[in-house]
DNA sequence: TTCGACACTTACCTTTTTGTGCGTACTTCC
DNA sequence: GGAAGTACGCACAAAAAGGTAAGTGTCGAA
């Protein structure tokens, strides 16, 4: 029933992020990407519907939510729940696993909001020159 | 002789990654971008010349390289030395601000490697539906 | 009764990003 | 004496990402 891992074992090199093609860049990018990292930090405050993330994080198209939403659920960081009933009712939380995630890419965050200041003045100064 | 930093100030607002116009964005698009990860934190072990990152960060093309570069030095994280010798010669470091921003990615890289296993794992289940 | 909300999908088009190849000015290695 | 290395900049092409608009089916509000 269950598939056997040959692949999967092959593929998981760890620190091999150098390397062409470690799958490892391909899950960076999800959580990095700017919809990604919104969707990860909102969703730490709890359940959301689709179009409360899309009010939340201001710019985002329905497509690139989508999109957004089911990488990161692929990836097993969040889980979604639908409701089948006729106004459609979707429920997207944090799995455990993207919860440990969210916690990093906030931490990050949170330090560049916190030195934003420095990094500005960095390109202010390169500006005069 | 210093520029007065009104705009500075108005650019800077904590907490407001939500929105749009957020220069907070920018940085998190350098930081977190491939080529930036990689940099940051290969430069961790020490200064760099320009092809020993090019050689390290495999993939890299040169273009991108030098643009990475140029993105985190404008920021502030990277140090750039030229000495204007024959064949040039081009020494790249981490400022005290792009330690700590590199010591941030990587944790997170650190964290995505170490999980990569279950994210394989999840992503495999999907597909099995 | 027509409109908007819901959670998307699809097709199409534009913008952005990235790759490729070339040129540079000079030295060292073979 | 030809090749390779150095740290890029530039022009062009290819690829990827992203935006826009429309359609789905049913309900409740105006």
């Amino acid at each position: 029933m269950a598939k056997p891992a040959t692949k999967l074992s092959e593929q998981v090199r760890r620190g091999e992020l150098y390397t062409v093609d470690c799958p490892s860049r391909g899950v960076l990018k999800h959580v990095t990407s700017l919809w990604g990292v919104l969707v990860l930090i909102t969703l730490r405050s709890g359940t959301h519907r689709f179009s409360d993330l899309r009010r939340k994080a201001k710019g985002v198209s329905e497509k690139m939510l989508a999109q957004t939403l089911q990488g990161l659920e692929a990836d097993g960081f969040v889980d979604r729940k639908s409701h089948p009933v006729v106004p459609p009712h979707v429920e997207y939380s944090l799995t455990p696993l993207g919860r440990e995630a969210s916690s990093q890419v906030e931490s990050l965050v949170d330090w560049i909001e916190a030195n934003l200041y420095q990094v500005m003045q960095a390109r202010q100064r390169k500006q005069e020159i």
